[in-house]
DNA sequence: AGTAAATGTATACCAGGTGCAGAAATACTC
DNA sequence: GAGTATTTCTGCACCTGGTATACATTTACT
């Protein structure tokens, strides 16, 4: 495609991914409020200001990894074969990322990202951080609900807030879980039956707290 | 009650007050990113320590008014008649506040609130702190339904995050219609059917979305 | 009236983040 | 390959939110 990505380009690749590494290297050691985003450029060899032109804020140096998943669910309603039911497809998904170990379920326990996962769940700047994702992730869904299922724009903003609640609510039950001990293949199973519960109960609804049984 | 708040207590609700109002008075005036908390703590008349000493956080000095809402919709639920519906109690609830035209439900178009939503709205870290509250009330309710509903752990997480999910984004919707513009009367009717619908869709799910037709 | 406990203040300090002016590196042109 | 324009990086000063310390003041209790 590119077949020039010029040296400028690469350069400031590089210096992302040296600012990155060093960042999570000392956040991982000490702990995210103990070190400073200045101890984080120096170790980058980097001054403070050129730190910031790369990440706007001390939190981004953790989340910015998962910055792709933020559109994750709404390429994957896009995405789905012809014929498939959004759910379904999500549904699916979901289970996938779950049997690879996918960290975004929640259900990776290589010790690294296990680490990474209870500094973040510790840190509330860090929690508040991943808050905005998901927030983005119900618009970005919804807009493909919208597009793709010919849903109504109100129905469309519901069954988006839901469904990326319920996907969080899963993925932090299993990162909570693992983060204190539990190992991914014993919690597996668990986490399979929670997900088509929890895709079920979308599908059909909170029948059991509503009234007409 | 308690024939004696004590010399020492008023003063302390006085004072909280009067940084309170202070801080919502330049807020508005000025902007929340554009007045310090130094500033507010002047205009209070109190140090900046005593500011901090009420307030855990600049945030805090807009949002406190509305940290009893993070209980709300689990007291709903736990006060509702016997034999009621959690789903219903929590719908009903929902339309006397529409009717009422409660803050809360994003309907209320008194000037000042109209300001102070739209400061909230158009603030990211207020935002942010916003969404605090949500997962305050998600773990709140997720409480009231498992004791109060004989409902398993985690479907009562589950159910708790989407019904959470979706008055926020009721209130929300009505809050930004409202912050650009249109009246609360307006808004009124439109509200309300949204409300219905949304409250519809939880109890019966997403069908539209799932497989089985 | 006098003392202990709580509250408030002043000051200095730290960390995250930004504005600015200039130095250094890269890309472009001849 | 030299020279110039454009990015990018840097160092520095600065602002703001928030905290620690040490001291003064006020309230409550006897």
């Amino acid at each position: 495609m590119d077949g020039k990505p010029g040296l400028r380009e690469r350069k400031k690749q590089r210096t992302h991914a040296a600012i990155s590494d060093a960042a999570i290297t000392l956040f991982l050691e000490h702990g995210f409020n103990q070190v400073s985003v200045a101890q984080v450029a120096e170790a980058a060899e980097v001054s403070k200001r050129t730190l910031f032109a790369y990440f706007p804020a001390k939190e981004d140096l953790v989340v910015h990894r998962l910055a792709d998943h933020e559109t994750e669910a709404a390429r994957v309603v896009r995405a789905r074969p012809p014929g498939a039911a959004p759910l379904t497809a999500l549904r699916d998904h979901f289970l996938t990322g779950l049997r690879e170990r996918d960290p975004i379920t929640g259900l990776n326990d290589a010790p690294q990202v296990r680490r990474l996962t209870r500094m973040i769940l510790d840190t509330p700047s860090l929690v508040a951080r991943m808050e905005r994702f998901k927030t983005g992730a119900e618009r970005a869904l919804a807009q493909a609900l919208q597009e793709t299922a010919d849903t109504p724009e109100l129905t469309a903003r519901l069954a988006a807030v839901q469904i990326v609640a319920v996907q969080w609510a899963l993925a932090g039950d299993n990162a909570e879980r693992l983060a204190y001990g539990e190992s991914a293949d014993a919690r597996y199973a668990g986490a399979v039956a929670d997900a088509e519960h929890a895709f079920a109960l979308l599908a059909n609804g909170l029948r059991q707290l509503a009234p007409g049984e």
